[in-house]
DNA sequence: ACGTTTATTGACTTTAAGTCAAAACAGGGC
DNA sequence: GCCCTGTTTTGACTTAAAGTCAATAAACGT
């Protein structure tokens, strides 16, 4: 490839870039019906007929947008997989991973269940949908390893197949950031800190697995601590 | 009311159920962005401005929808909840309600997920919001009612807030049904009873709690038998 | 400087939600 | 049975926004 085409690619990159950022400003702000693609086009200073050069439909550019969060909560998932201790103290780094990135994207999940629906995927392109499929395998791996090791040391019952260990974590992980952060459900339950609520369920699932060291045998404080101090310094919603 | 304004009345209501019914269909063949109002009317022989006449926006009508079928959910909870037995055996007969009620309306929670953003919610009309709602606190009154049981009797730790216990319930059954639905998840877990996924996270998170007896301390396959002759004969999806 | 190729544009087409003036209908009085 | 009046229903119309593509501008090589 010759050198002008090397950085027109750049270029290419860059606008791509900025049309994702806005986008995933204009997103998060109007929700993915109320995303106006003339708005966005008007606000990155390029036409219409432009960002069709990169995005096929309005869906594909959505994924995109959500492909990005997902590469980035997979890039604390691994910081946070890199955590020594214990099995369950490793689990519990993921866990606060997740917990950090819905602090920092805290109305993305809203944007990942308009993604769940066939209608829309189905008007995704094929790379793009690959791609996803891809940073969501990464998140499933960085969990599934740690479970993994957890039965091979003895910490999960011999018995347990990792991937329904796994399984129940993302289910109780997806679940609690919906639930949590609706406003009804906020109200019948008396939620005043939901990134509290997402933890603790977490926890149950654990326990309920039998995953030692169990929530009444052990300090974990002392692990969010350490978590925080060493892993996640710029957390600070964390108060331990 | 004049009998002439009764008939009226009856007949706008069994307009509205028509409706409904058509609407409900389109909405799960396409997906909330892709139902269309043009179409529907075709489907029940009315005008669109007739359709205007019942529901104030395309959300409003999905909303309605939406709450028709949450309206039945709370109906098989009531069911499940008149099961006679130890207050863990009773919630297992509501986890079997909202299983069963998964297994007749197959994708009704990516309807649900559509919902639950705010650009959606605030489109829909005040009082089918209220309507919402009102199903929405029946099934958390159901639910938490079991659970306030539990605790009085002590199969429950005494420390544990109720609302939390109810609120880990709801998080882990929806974050399931979600996750255990969702093609690449299931490829990735190796799922092949999505059903089954569902009920194991509930037991896990029971578990969890410490809500006795536990899973390993008794024949909950018996109990299944029981909820399954006694409340849902129609459960053909339970193999016990 | 000039022709050729590539990149960009925004006016245009299309689709579908939502509106409302006009048509159809129903009920009651004669 | 017929007309008049108020109510219901309609579907052509307006509007909004996704997606397209012929025309234009920019970049490039000679």
């Amino acid at each position: 490839m010759s050198v002008t085409q090397q950085r027109k690619e750049r270029e290419r990159a860059a606008r791509e870039e900025l049309i994702l950022e806005h986008g995933r400003r204009l997103l998060l702000r109007d929700g993915f019906q109320n995303l106006n693609l003339d708005e966005l086009a008007r606000t990155v200073e390029y036409s219409k007929g432009t960002i069709y050069l990169h995005f096929e439909t309005k869906e594909d550019l959505a994924l995109a947008i959500a492909t990005g969060a997902l590469r980035e909560r997979a890039g604390l998932f691994e910081r946070a997989s890199k955590f020594t201790g214990l099995t369950r103290e490793r689990m519990r780094a993921v866990g606060f991973a997740c917990c950090q990135f819905a602090v920092v994207h805290r109305d993305y999940f809203n944007i990942e269940m308009t993604l769940k629906s066939p209608s829309f995927w189905e008007k995704a392109s094929e790379e793009r949908r690959r791609q996803h499929g891809l940073q969501a395998s990464r998140l499933f791996h960085i969990t599934n390893t740690i479970v993994t090791e957890a039965v091979r040391v003895g910490d999960l019952p011999p018995g347990a197949r990792t991937q329904d260990v796994a399984l129940s974590l993302i289910a109780v992980t997806m679940g609690s950031h919906i639930a949590a952060m609706q406003p009804d459900i906020q109200m019948l339950c008396g939620i005043d800190d939901p990134i509290a609520v997402v933890r603790r369920n977490q926890d149950l699932v654990c326990d309920g697995w039998g995953w030692k060291p169990l929530l009444q045998d052990f300090d974990f404080a002392a692990t969010d601590r350490r978590i925080k101090t060493e892993i996640f310094p710029e957390a600070t919603w964390c108060k331990v």
